[in-house]
RNA sequence: GGGCGGUUAGCUCAGUUGGGAGAGCACCAGCUCGACAAGCUGGGGGUCACUGGUUCGAGCCCAGUACCGCCCA
């Protein structure tokens, strides 16, 4: 063993044993209880970033400690097809070639964006390897797949069936570089700075007018009202009258509507249905047309008139400028407010109507809220509990329909008579007409319309396989913030429709990990790290200890400082590991302690073992990396390592046999977050029974739990010699260990006993002070009042030891 | 506008029911000791964002303020 530990090499050789040994592997088995997790499907055409190594780190470390405790233990792979990102992709090596999807005809567009991820496409398990994620990987699914797609049309139908699903003429996000409609959760809105047009609208019968206020000139050629709050009494004789739209010269009706804000503007506004969310359902409720100037591709459509054709800027441009012609324009000035912009190619949204499918959300989400309420499904951290709730009670209907080729395509066929049939296969005639001349909806379903099964399609869904019944419900699922509405509560909700059953029933939030500087981290920003040059660098063990140990928090800075100290810690479990095993050849392990030091270690391990448990069971991972770092460092290597030294050279059989049980109840508590290192140690230690990954979790062990504070004196006491040079008394079993670990003789007299005596003075007249003050001694409970005696008299036994 | 999270050492962060301010890194000093210099030992370094309150006692509890970040509308 050299005296460096090297984890390139040593990672990926057990990657390669444990995958071919089939140990990654699960499969239904009646014996024993499961745990199962299924990853968060990641975009097929992206690769591993800081949040996914984050979340499987957490995930596998979950997966392989249950998986030592005997759960058949199950993790499941695959991709989501990512609709949008990868037509994208595809669209774009088309564009190098000087073509488009259409040139193509869709169905070879679809044979080519197939090819395309033939050769570029799901590379992230491979990326995950190397994290020495434990996922069975034959278990690979992706929501295009065969059997994956039925499950996704046997959803559409049900809904259907169900009176959930419509299609309809509503105002949509449209994004224009998307080219396809988008939901409201795909939309962020983002502080912009406008241009506010106040405008004369002149009143249609005599003279006079009425201002209103715009951000969005081009959209007033759909206008078809001016609105005013009905409480507002400087409208209030225009109410019931007319203006005239300037330019076009349409008569719109004044009318009244609570949702005005009279402190907007003017308090007047113009109502574009065509073109604005809320002027929508103003309209809706008046009984106003809807009549549309932008068309799909952000220009001006020929409704618009001499405009038609232009873009928006150009329109903007020359509309304003008529107006100012003709006197209408009473300003202009900045405005600064939030617009909405496409999550994914950050577009500014252009609101439009289109003809669309819905899903109506109220009674799916029902019993998902109910779910959460009741406690069947939990968060953790446990506030995301009032997000998830606080979403889901507002929740408003989904538009599930993507002008997209690539997805799920929409099992709808429609009759020239307009009958709509749906259907999980194409139908041979119109269920209400009986026609055969039926077209199949060309639009795709949302990508998060299929991830929403991901928990039982995964599994076999609708088929009725053995996976489903031994591993549905799921255990966890493990994910980032931002996609708690996009994902999380539409599985809840699909999974209590479809299944009758929660997904899960932990879902565990995890950090989101930002850029050193505290921007997201991302590639287009140019903050992106890359977590296998990590890998790479400081190895899995290293890269996955690290990320836990940055992931206290809700928002994370990255930083290399903890996947240091992971490799630290990896060289230093290492190092420790080759002065037990070169030094104790014949031995077996055995825990039979008899030492103090013997007695002291296996209880700090077994005390670790429990705060561990506690703190995985509660999903505190940085707090697990921090016990697993403070037992090895502190506890084992500087103490214990030391203290039976001298005992190992001497070899003595008793502490070697003791040695390896110890270090092998070490190698087990720190595999689950350090898989490589602790398999490579444990491969070199003898009369092991199974590779570590399949051994068994150290159990509790009450013998282990009475001498946790056996070496306090001795710690006391060289705390005090290293500082002073003075030598408290100790007993003679303390004092061999204190030899060994002290090594006095070695010590330079570089201890200032005078500032250690100054110290302590320090603390006598502290506690003196507080013992002293006589409301500290009758309010404070007793223990704190005792426990405060006993270290004045501690601190003044030391004194007299440093004085004589 | 509503909600959530944060502000502690130069940096990244811990800090359990209120009871002597901690870790890792960085810095300084001393150590080749038969596991480890990616090491060991010691040290310096903090107005716990601010203001007020409760308490014998506040980083922690209460009220308010400022700033940073996120989500929703």
């Amino acid at each position: 063993m050299d005296s460096l530990y090297k984890p390139q090499g040593v990672e990926q050789r057990w990657q390669r044993t444990w995958e071919e040994e089939g140990l990654y592997a699960a499969d239904p088995d009646p014996d024993r209880e499961p745990f199962v997790i299924c990853i968060p499907p990641p975009n097929v055409t992206g690769d591993l970033h800081m949040g996914h190594a984050l979340n499987a780190s957490i995930q596998d470390l979950l997966i392989r400690w249950h998986r030592m405790r005997g759960f058949s233990a199950v993790w499941q792979p695959g991709y989501d097809h990512a609709g949008i990102a990868t037509q994208n992709v595809v669209e774009k090596e088309l564009a190098k070639e000087g073509l488009t999807r259409h040139d193509l005809g869709r169905e070879q567009f679809l044979e080519r964006t197939w090819a395309w991820l033939e050769k570029y496409g799901g590379v992230i398990m491979g990326q995950l390897r190397r994290l020495g994620a434990s996922l069975d990987y034959r278990r690979e699914r992706m929501t295009m797949d065969e059997p994956y797609v039925r499950a996704v049309l046997r959803w559409f139908v049900h809904l259907n069936e169900r009176g959930y699903l419509f299609r309809a003429n509503r105002i949509v996000n449209w994004c224009p570089g998307c080219a396809s409609a988008i939901s409201d959760l795909e939309v962020n809105h983002e502080e912009t700075t406008d241009t506010l047009y106040t405008v004369r609208y002149p009143l249609a019968d005599g003279p006079g007018h009425i201002t209103i206020a715009t951000v969005r000139p081009p959209t007033m050629l759909a206008d078809v009202a001016v609105a005013v709050h009905p409480g507002d009494e400087r409208y209030r004789h225009l109410v019931g009258k007319e203006a005239l739209l300037p330019i076009v010269g349409r008569r719109l009706p004044i009318i009244e509507d609570e949702r005005v804000d009279p402190e907007f503007g003017t308090g007047a506004v113009k109502i574009t249905p065509g073109h604005d969310p809320m002027d929508w359902e103003i309209g809706r409720d008046h009984g106003l047309p809807e009549l549309t100037v932008i068309g799909l591709d952000a220009r001006m459509n020929d409704e618009a008139g001499e405009f038609a054709g232009l873009t928006q800027a150009e329109a903007n441009e020359r509309i304003v400028a008529r107006l100012e012609s003709e006197g209408l324009l009473e300003s202009k000035e900045p405005y600064r407010h939030a617009v909405a912009h496409c999550d994914r190619s950050g577009d500014r949204i252009e609101p439009l109507v289109s003809l669309q499918w819905w899903c109506d959300m109220t009674e799916l989400a029902a019993p998902a809220i109910a779910a959460v309420r009741d406690g069947r499904v939990r968060f953790r951290p446990e506030r995301y509990t009032k997000v998830y709730l606080d979403w889901m009670e507002a929740i408003r209907p989904w538009c599930i329909s993507r002008q997209l080729w690539w997805g799920h395509q929409i099992p709808a066929w429609y009759c020239p008579d307009g009958h709509t049939t749906v259907a999980e296969s194409e139908p041979e005639a119109c269920r209400e007409c009986g026609s055969r001349e039926l077209r199949q909806d060309e639009d795709v379903l949302d990508t998060w319309f299929s991830s929403a099964l991901w928990p039982f399609a995964t599994l076999g869904w609708p088929e009725d396989t053995p996976e489903l019944h031994a591993w549905y419900p799921n255990d966890v699922s493990s994910t980032d913030r931002g996609i708690i509405f996009l994902w999380e509560a539409r599985m809840i909700m699909a999974g209590l429709e479809l299944m009758r059953d929660i997904p899960f029933h932990t879902v565990n939030i995890h950090s989101t990990i930002n850029a050193p500087d505290g921007r997201r981290m991302s590639k287009s920003l140019g903050t992106g790290i890359d977590p296998l040059e990590s890998v790479d660098e400081y190895g899995a063990d290293a890269t996955r200890y690290g990320l836990l140990k940055m992931s206290s928090t809700q928002d994370v800075r990255f930083s290399v400082g903890p996947i240091e100290e992971g490799r630290k810690l990896t060289n230093k479990l290492w190092n420790v590991s080759r002065l037990i095993l070169s030094n104790t050849a014949g031995a077996t392990p055995d825990a039979r302690p008899e030492a103090l030091e013997e007695t002291w270690i296996l209880a700090r391990i077994e005390n670790a073992r429990a705060e561990l448990e506690s703190a995985l069971a509660s999903f505190d991972f940085a707090d697990a990396a921090n016990v697993l770092y403070h037992l090895t460092f502190d506890d084992f290597c500087d103490w214990y390592a030391e203290a039976i030294k001298p005992r190992l050279y001497d070899g003595d059989g008793h502490a070697q046999s003791t040695a390896l049980a110890a270090l092998a109840r070490l190698l087990a508590l720190l595999h689950p977050v350090m898989p490589h290192v602790t398999e490579e140690v444990w491969s070199h230690l003898p009369a092991r029974e199974s590779l570590l990954i399949v051994a068994p979790w150290p159990a509790p062990d009450p013998a282990f739990g009475s001498a946790l504070n056996a070496l306090d004196r001795v710690q006391e006491a060289a705390e005090i010699f290293r500082r002073s040079g003075v030598r408290v008394p100790l007993g003679p079993e303390e004092t061999r260990i204190f030899d060994a670990v002290v090594k006095p003789e070695r010590q330079k007299a570089n201890g200032n006993a005078a500032a250690e005596i100054e110290r302590l003075r320090k603390e006598i007249a502290r506690a003196e002070g507080m013992l002293a003050n006589e409301r500290f001694v009758q309010n404070a409970p007793a223990h704190v009042v005792e426990a405060e005696r006993e270290k004045l008299e501690r601190y003044r036994r030391e004194l007299d030891a440093l004085s004589s």
